[in-house]
DNA sequence: TATATGACGTTGC
DNA sequence: AGCAACGCCATAT
């Protein structure tokens, strides 16, 4: 493990229940500004043990591969999401 | 070192 | 609003 990925883990694992953030917002509590892809590329590998649905573009669209899984997983929690992307919780 | 790649971001059309 | 071009950071070859 990094120190970035260490990081970027925390920052993941303090994500409470309902709160949404971009990945920049990821990459900015990390310490690393502009370092949005390397979030992605982080949760594609340590994304399984980590509340990954909890984060989106930042846009609010949801991460273009488990679009169903990620909306059906955030509304559980009480977010609102319309046409693939979150509505009521502004990230960033 | 250099090049290619991708769960992104911003800007311009 | 939607899309294409670039730009950017970290990794893997």
């Amino acid at each position: 493990m990094t120190p970035l990925q260490r990081a970027f883990h925390d920052v993941l694992a303090d994500l409470g229940e309902g709160e949404v953030v971009s990945y920049g917002e990821v990459a900015r509590r990390a310490g690393r500004h502009g370092a949005a892809r390397s979030v992605g590329a982080f949760l594609a590998e340590h994304g399984s043990d980590l509340p990954w649905w909890r984060v989106v573009r930042a846009d609010g669209s949801l991460a273009a591969h488990k679009v169903a899984e990620q909306q059906r997983r955030l509304r559980a929690e009480g977010v609102e999401v319309t046409g693939g992307r979150v509505t009521d919780a502004m990230p960033r």
